[in-house]
DNA sequence: CGGGTTTGACCAGCGC
DNA sequence: GCGCTGGTCAAACCCG
């Protein structure tokens, strides 16, 4: 049983992706820490898209801004409480810090009634200063998802607080925030008008805190040693990943998880994903609601740990 | 009752 | 300046 395994990103603005392989036999994980030259461009923040999404083009990756993890051993649970650090998100942000920096802790969320007062703060200073600093935006990372379910699991909380129309779109645009107190971690969630079947979910920021179903440092069918290597990796690979496993579980058996995506840049590799027995109970909602009969859907038999994509030799945990 | 979702309103940025 | 669009707010609503 093969499986396509990429990650795309994706520019809303241009529908335009690029888009890396995770399973190809000569780009392997630890390339996503950006210490592979020939890979880790593919990793970067797509702000201002519009400049980085230029140099996307796939395979170009000389042309390709550096990655977002410019430092590959931070692990996610030293994370910085100020994720929009200098090193990732300085280059390609220009809006200012408004609401941010103003508030001493980048991605510190207050308690209502602080943000209540802030915002009138805000108000108040957007009024009185014609030319307030702009907002300093995280980094951003999209991925391109062929799913039924809009909102896919990724193993953390979200409260979802707004939804839009896109223009050249006949499907809403909804925005989540992570439903912990000191992360500000938003992501929004798409399809995409040329193919209603893939959705598009971009993150920005870096969540501060272990994700809620990530616990004990074994989930969805990983061993504490791979959690480690994912917490290396980032937490958007690690998010990607946990995607994966989760939505994979939304099937409740394992099947195929189909990553394909348009155009000529379509392969067949394969990774895999197993069941998993635990977490379940995050996932009924969902599972409800998803559609097994789907046409990308097949089974397949193999471990679905991080093994599954990283190549023996490039870990460093065996 | 607490937490999450919905949805109209509001605001800021940007292009013309 | 104006209109468009994306992003966010917040009241109302829903649900367990």
């Amino acid at each position: 049983m093969e499986r396509k395994e990429f990650v795309t990103f994706y520019d809303q603005q241009q529908q335009q992706a690029g888009m890396f392989d995770m399973s190809s036999s000569d780009l392997g994980f630890m390339d996503l820490l950006g210490t592979n030259q020939d890979f880790s461009p593919y990793l970067y923040d797509m702000i201002p898209q519009q400049q980085q999404l230029s140099s996307l083009q796939y395979p170009s990756p000389a042309a390709a801004p550096p990655p977002p993890f410019s430092e590959a051993t931070s692990d996610l649970t030293n994370l910085p409480a100020t994720p929009n650090s200098d090193s990732i998100s300085s280059a390609t942000s220009n809006e200012a810090a408004t609401d941010n920096t103003e508030h001493g802790n980048n991605n510190k969320i207050s308690s209502k009634q602080d943000k209540e007062e802030d915002d009138q703060k805000s108000k108040q200073q957007s009024k009185s200063k014609k030319k307030p600093l702009k907002k300093q935006r995280e980094q951003r990372y999209a991925f391109k998802t062929q799913s039924e379910v809009d909102h896919l699991e990724d193993g953390y909380r979200w409260r979802k607080y707004g939804q839009k129309a896109v223009k050249n779109s006949p499907f809403p645009r909804s925005y989540y925030r992570c439903t912990s107190a000191t992360c500000g971690v938003k992501k929004r969630v798409e399809r995409c008008s040329d193919d209603p079947s893939m959705v598009v979910t971009t993150y920005e920021g870096q969540h501060t805190h272990h994700s809620p179903v990530m616990t004990r440092g074994s989930s969805i069918g990983m061993s504490q040693s791979s959690m480690s290597h994912f917490n290396n990796y980032g937490s958007m690979m690690q998010n990607h990943y946990q995607q994966q496993q989760l939505h994979l579980q939304q099937h409740q058996q394992p099947c195929m998880y189909n990553l394909q995506t348009p155009g000529n840049y379509s392969t067949t590799t394969t990774t895999s994903v197993p069941p998993s027995t635990a977490h379940h109970s995050l996932l009924h909602d969902q599972s409800r609601h998803y559609n097994t009969s789907s046409a990308s859907a097949s089974y397949l038999r193999d471990h679905g740990l991080l093994q599954d994509i990283v190549q023996s030799d490039m870990r460093k945990d065996e």
